[in-house]
DNA sequence: CGTAGTTTTGTTTTT
DNA sequence: CAAAACTACG
């Protein structure tokens, strides 16, 4: 009897074979993170491979710890010799030994995404863009999409064409230029600048080609091109790599996840051997037969199809509603019942969604009827102004250079030190060849100064003298100083907003991590920390020591498992969503599709699609029809009664033959098509006409713009002033 | 310099 | 409908 027993055929092909190029193809439930850690195990002690020669790469720190501790618990002694990590953090590892040899500090700070579009407005601002010409975020993604791809500024530039590209091009250049002086390295330059180690450092690479001798590398079909590069890179000596994916569970391109890493792995790696998981162990039949069935109408994917030894199970359910709102109580009230009923606890409970701002309405049922949960995603812990700002403190001390994080509090608590002496000081560092912090060190030869000059000097004394002292009283020293020293948390017990003793408690919760920190990683200093922070995902974040259900996106829920799934929203505009209907590429749409798939997939007994009719977004009531993704699931596997209920769109989604629906491009003006509401062909007001409104009253229009689904009426009402307005929904009357 | 009040703008998805 | 960005005033 050997721990190997209990896997089945292909599992055990995919542990034992272990020279070589792998690839194993783990559809969703397939147990791919039980195979990963028996192979683990079956190099160390069958094979005899030192555990220090195994790395395992995975995406998320919370696949990273657990397998982690699976692999812990399995191997024994010498587990923890075992590299597992996310990619990033086994870049960041690597540069902070080596980094130096491309030009940066080795503590290096590690920017988020709102410290990028701050460097981003300040790069705007020092070669003159104007951000209604172009947009920091519109920047930001196409430079990020060019760190994915290995573009690095110069070459960029090269290839720029037109006055927008090099325009862009302009601002990569500066932009890496300020993150230099501030010696940080945003998200993709962790993996682009580890990439650039390695090839212009042959003796570094081979340094860690000796080292990881087995490579294992999770969610594979998630890598892009830079961590394609990475992994090839790593593995380029003894070859021993070993990738775990499913492509049908792609779902970050729009990240720069490129699916044809995978599909073409066998291509790459000629001699690779491959391996097929199929056999499910977490849903019913009936919940995979409807999985598979939407998932073959896509195009670019590996033949697979998952089954289950589980029986058939329950049908899926499938429930409507007239808006949003119903559909949120409906959810809530469910879980509640089944819940009471002792069917389920609620931690076996979770929504889906497609977007963010879905969440809300369903939020607000679950207060409503006393449901714990926990909303995954949205704001972050770390995403929170106060925490940011004593972040900003930690960072401060942390790297000298890191002007941003100075400009960021300079005035936080108020000090009296405004928009117009921050500018002054900027163009003095940015003039003298300063950092922005040595320039306040300095502020007093500042002629323009003024009285702020003397309040700068004073905050930087305060950091520095900080700065001095952190050796002496650690991490826990430090923090408290900061609070103390700024006056941050008095000035919040001061003030009267309603959400102040929130902010409070946040800063105190920070406090028990950052001592927590410290009396696990005694060694590990503030760098450390910040990186340990930097690094976090929403995902990681979950308690689950209370049973509580969980509200998150379908891409939050992926290598997730709940009995009971709720898939919201299930509206053709939503989800699959209204850009990538509308969008001619319909490689947008089987990502989507696949986004269904990973949904439908996370169940393992239950599985409940809703629909609501109409609901509001950004301020307009959106009719939508019912997804196509819904309608490629065959109707005998879905329950799709509901007593008392209103049945007009139930038969509509009925009477639709599965194959017709499946084959057809549905264009968007169909759409709108047969969505119960027309468009007027004509309107019987016009331009300058007096009109009356329900709510609004009299009012003079403006405007009238003709829109594909509906005019766009632009009214001057009397009291209110100026409204736009859809025709169908306004029934305005000529007066 | 700080604020309150107003206008504009935006939505997938996130390591 | 919010949040963010702007504007005008004390």
């Amino acid at each position: 009897m050997s721990i190997y027993d209990s896997l089945n055929k292909e599992q055990k092909e995919a542990v034992m074979h272990t020279e070589g190029p792998v690839l194993i193809l783990a559809g969703a439930g397939s147990g791919k993170t039980r195979v990963l850690v028996h192979r683990i195990a079956y190099l160390i002690d069958e094979k005899g491979v030192p555990p220090y020669n195994i790395l395992a790469i995975t995406f998320t720190n919370k696949a990273a710890g657990e397998m982690r501790e699976r692999v812990d618990k399995l191997v024994g002694f010498g587990a923890d010799q075992v590299w597992v990590a996310t990619f990033h953090a086994t870049c960041v590892r690597i540069l902070r030994r080596h980094i130096d040899l491309l030009g940066y500090d080795t503590n290096f700070t590690i920017y988020d995404t709102d410290d990028s579009k701050s460097l981003m407005k300040q790069v705007f601002k020092n070669i003159g863009i104007d951000n209604k010409q172009l947009r920091e975020k519109t920047v930001l993604g196409v430079i990020s999409a060019a760190k994915d791809e290995l573009i690095d500024e110069n070459e960029f530039e090269k290839t720029a064409s037109d006055y927008v590209e090099q325009r862009i091009a302009a601002c990569y250049k500066e932009y890496q230029k300020l993150l230099r002086d501030s010696n940080a390295l945003d998200f993709d330059d962790i993996i682009f600048k580890t990439v650039t180690l390695f090839k212009t450092h042959p003796e570094v690479l081979d340094n860690y080609n000796e080292r990881f001798r087995y490579i294992m590398v999770d969610e594979y079909q998630d890598t892009n091109t830079a961590q394609f590069e990475l992994v090839r890179l790593l593995a380029q000596k003894y070859r021993n790599l070993c990738v775990v994916g499913d492509d049908d569970q792609s779902i970050y391109k729009f990240r720069g996840a490129n699916i044809r890493n995978i599909l073409d792995f066998e291509e790459n790696y000629d001699d690779a051997f491959t391996v097929k998981l199929e056999q499910n162990y977490r849903s019913t039949q009936n919940i995979l037969d409807a999985a598979n069935s939407v998932i073959r109408n896509n195009y670019a994917r590996k033949d697979k199809a998952l089954w289950s030894d589980r029986g058939s199970g329950k049908l899926l359910h499938f429930r409507q509603f007239d808006t949003a709102y119903e559909e949120a109580e409906y959810i809530a009230d469910d879980i509640a019942k089944a819940v009471k009923k002792g069917e389920t606890t609620y931690s076996e409970c979770a929504v889906l969604y497609r977007t963010n701002a879905q969440s809300r309405l369903l939020e607000e049922h679950f207060v409503k009827n006393g449901i714990p949960y926990n909303l995954v995603g949205g704001v972050n812990f770390y995403d929170r102004k106060e925490i940011k700002d004593m972040l900003a403190y930690l960072r401060m001390v942390d790297n000298a250079k890191d002007d941003l994080q100075v400009k960021r509090v300079i005035n936080v608590p108020k000090r009296g030190i405004g928009q117009t002496s921050v500018d002054k000081v900027t163009d003095y560092a940015y003039r003298n060849g300063l950092t922005f912090f040595e320039a306040c060190e300095t502020a007093d030869s500042i002629p323009t100064l003024g009285a702020a000059a003397k309040k700068i000097m004073a905050f930087a004394n305060m950091i520095r003298v900080m700065r001095a002292s952190v050796g002496d009283y650690g991490l826990n020293g430090l923090i408290n100083d900061i609070i103390d020293k700024t006056g941050y948390v008095k000035e919040l017990e001061e003030s009267d907003e309603d959400d102040a003793k929130d902010r409070i408690e946040n800063i105190y919760e920070l406090v028990n991590k950052i001592v927590d920190y410290e009396e696990n990683e005694p060694d590990a200093g503030l760098s450390g920390f910040l990186e340990e922070v930097a690094l976090v995902s929403d995902i990681d974040g979950i308690d689950d020591s209370m049973p509580r259900a969980l509200l998150m996106t379908i891409h939050a829920a992926k290598g997730l498992e709940f009995e009971r799934v709720y898939l919201a929203g299930c509206e053709d505009g939503v989800f699959p969503s209204y850009l990538s209907i509308a969008c001619e590429d319909d490689s947008e749409l089987e990502e989507e599709r696949r986004l269904a798939y990973v949904g439908i997939t996370r169940a393992k007994d239950e599985f409940t699609a809703t629909y609501a009719r109409c609901r509001m977004n950004r301020g307009e009531i959106q009719y939508n029809p019912v997804s196509r993704f819904l309608k490629e699931i065959p109707k005998e596997l879905i329950d799709n009664r509901l007593p008392g209920e209103r049945r007009q769109w139930t038969d509509d989604f009925a009477s639709i033959p599965q194959k017709e629906v499946s084959v057809a491009k549905v264009k968007p003006v169909a759409l709108t098509k047969g969505m119960g509401i027309k468009k007027a062909d004509k309107l019987d007001y016009t331009v300058g006409d007096r009109v009356r409104h329900v709510k609004y009253g009299v009012g003079t229009v403006l405007n009238i713009e003709d829109d594909v689904k509906d005019h766009k009426v632009t009214v001057e009402f009397d009291g209110t002033g100026k409204k736009i307005m859809y025709a169908m929904f306004a029934k305005l009357e000529k007066v």
